[in-house]
DNA sequence: TCCTTTTTTTGATATAGATCAAAAGTTTTG
DNA sequence: CAAAACTTTTGATCTATATCAAAAAAAGGA
């Protein structure tokens, strides 16, 4: 979905703060394995996907590379304290498939949340988006088997099993990547 | 802190805007063991701590208690699926100690939102803290041993620890009260 | 198509932390 | 202040999952 028409669905927007939208968001192709951003970068974006996969990670003090998200269409993502704060973040962005993606700097979006109130409950919403899968993902991370927690995905997220390598998947869930496949072959 | 004291620290607000921060909020204290919200009701509130702790928890599917999450002074609270999608929670709000508390119904604040562009700014950076915070503590989750998470905790909110039993704290870091007790023993 | 690289699977072993049980300590309350 | 009700500690045992190692399978490139 493009950004207009995804802030559409979620408020009613006047004719021109549609216009506006428009103007304020970059839209952009990346080919498979393009990083949105870098380790000790300063994110001073908001990224959208349009269409395509991206995967948020670090390494962890072992030096294990470890999944910390996953964005499909339709969803933003940020460096939350990068972009908040100004400083460099510890993480990657990396693109799992050629996608279309749409940004805007924070300085942009604090200026159209100073100027229309009908952004002010947009911001609301989106990051309220955020705030909800982060807690479902608490909830299915705490006391629960490495195959409880496979189940969950595959309820809840199951295009991500299908688009996704096992270990990716596995680090998201916080389980090694063979205790995955010992999962998944039923054993 | 106060409602418009924090708000004031956190964005310049008008005289007006803060007049209206202070008539659409009410101020109430209430007992330790009080509840803020419990499982099965609709939770149309968002709560801000002038004064007290308060522990959001739920029972899991063995029926253990199970500590979600501790706020303290200046932090906002609510049960966010249910108060956004006007569901039932399947969590509780208990207060740990005699606490001040500030509430507004989603409603008055949706129509802050949308008539005053100055609290869009507000109400983002409000989530957006609560964000952080969970992104924090999924770091923290994640393969980390239990005396990691635990000296994590004991890193960024010692008073927590202070303040807090060591049971809700071990539900809390996702680890048996038997193994935190261990840990604090040293052996 | 073959060769290289990456990903997944399988096997053997080790261990952190769960579970169960009960004692010791602390707080609440009538 | 004594009894009851919690909370924390200690001990013994068990188990899910990590770790290490290597084979098998799949994907990507020349």
């Amino acid at each position: 979905m493009k950004i207009p028409e995804y802030f559409k669905k979620k408020a009613n927007l006047s004719v021109e703060a549609e216009r506006i939208v428009q103007t304020a968001f970059t839209r952009e192709e990346f080919p498979k394995g393009h990083f949105l951003f870098k380790r000790d970068e300063i994110c001073r974006h908001i990224y959208f996907i349009e269409q395509g996969i991206a995967r948020i990670f670090y390494y962890s003090d072992s030096g294990k590379d470890v999944t910390a998200w996953f964005f499909q269409e339709d969803s933003f993502l940020t460096a939350i304290d990068s972009f908040y704060y100004n400083k460099p973040t510890f993480e990657y962005c990396e693109l799992l498939e050629n996608s279309t993606v749409h940004s805007i700097t924070y300085t942009d979006f604090e200026h159209l949340l100073d100027t229309h109130n009908e952004f002010g409950k947009l911001g609301f919403h989106v990051i309220h988006d955020m705030a909800r899968q982060m807690i479902d993902y608490i909830f299915n991370l705490k006391f629960q088997t490495a195959e409880d927690k496979y189940n969950a995905l595959l309820l809840n997220y199951p295009t991500i099993v299908q688009r996704v390598s096992l270990g990716h998947i596995a680090s998201y869930l916080g389980i090694t990547q063979e205790t995955l496949s010992r999962i998944r072959s039923g054993k």
